[in-house]
DNA sequence: ATAATTCACGACTAGTTCGGTCAAGATTGT
DNA sequence: ACAATCTTGACCGAACTAGTCGTGAATTAT
């Protein structure tokens, strides 16, 4: 796997944030409730989050979290890379074209042009397309249950 | 990471085996020293490679190894997978689109389609074209030189 | 003041994977 | 017999994964 859980869960809360701006903080045990992550963990993600911008925390009685961006400003990419580090998927990929490195490995140019379309889609789909994409969900599961 | 050293390594021996068809086994030794492996783990990926059909070893005295196949029908998709396990980025690509872990994901319809992509260049990647790959960058090299 | 609520941060842990090494054995050529 | 070569499995340290837990700090309510 190239991503682990932190991807995954790190980006369900900021859907969840993103789904709950303007409505106030949201805390932590309901981010965690609703999209089934342990809640110490998120604890983790959402600190790592903070440290990097995308999201603001007020402590106390009425407190949470809130996204500091827009949800169409935060590309997957960005999010990903802050969770997870580099997102390369080989180690060659990162040595330049010519390189004796890059030579040796043999599938360097195949993988560079895996990993720039992977970039690419990662870059285009934002926190905004993901929600947009859950609501259009609902809305389809809505449907079938009212029939 | 998504590849480990074993889809590097293991791709790399199986072009210098490509390299070298017709010629009669070629030693373990030889392809370590050749691609710069440690040679007591290249053991493991040899063997692994045995075992899916992909070559075939001789012992004794002037023994070594072989492609057992074209290098033209070995896709990398296929080598890969044999030495890697499943290439899937995030766990959620492997649920069903519709299906409710795939849901609570948020992020399955991006992935779903960057492994499609990345399956179907890998699919139509083989150990020929990597070779090919290889020689025409050589020949580029010595034109260099020769300057 | 003080209690309750909520986040903040770091220590700790069990289990797994990575990237190997090493030793003992099997097989074959000379 | 002996040397070259592959075969197999045991073993190992370091790093990473996916958490848990405890303590403390900030904020609000009473």
């Amino acid at each position: 796997m190239l991503l682990s859980t932190k991807g995954d869960y790190g980006v369900r809360a900021l859907i969840d944030l993103a789904k709950h701006t303007g409505e106030g903080p949201v805390q932590r045990a309901e981010i965690a409730r609703r999209r089934k992550i342990p809640e110490s963990y998120l604890d983790h993600l959402l600190a790592q989050l903070r440290r990097d911008g995308y999201l603001r925390s007020t402590r106390g009685p009425g407190g949470g979290h809130e996204l500091a961006k827009e949800p169409a400003d935060i590309t997957l990419l960005e999010v990903l890379e802050s969770l997870e580090g580099s997102l390369a998927p080989m180690e060659c990929v990162l040595e330049a074209p010519g390189s004796e490195a890059g030579a040796l490995c043999g599938q360097q140019w195949v993988w560079q042009d895996i990993y720039a379309h992977m970039r690419q889609r990662l870059g285009e789909t934002t926190v905004a397309d993901l929600v947009e994409h859950e609501r259009e969900h609902e809305r389809q599961a809505a449907a079938m249950y009212s029939i």
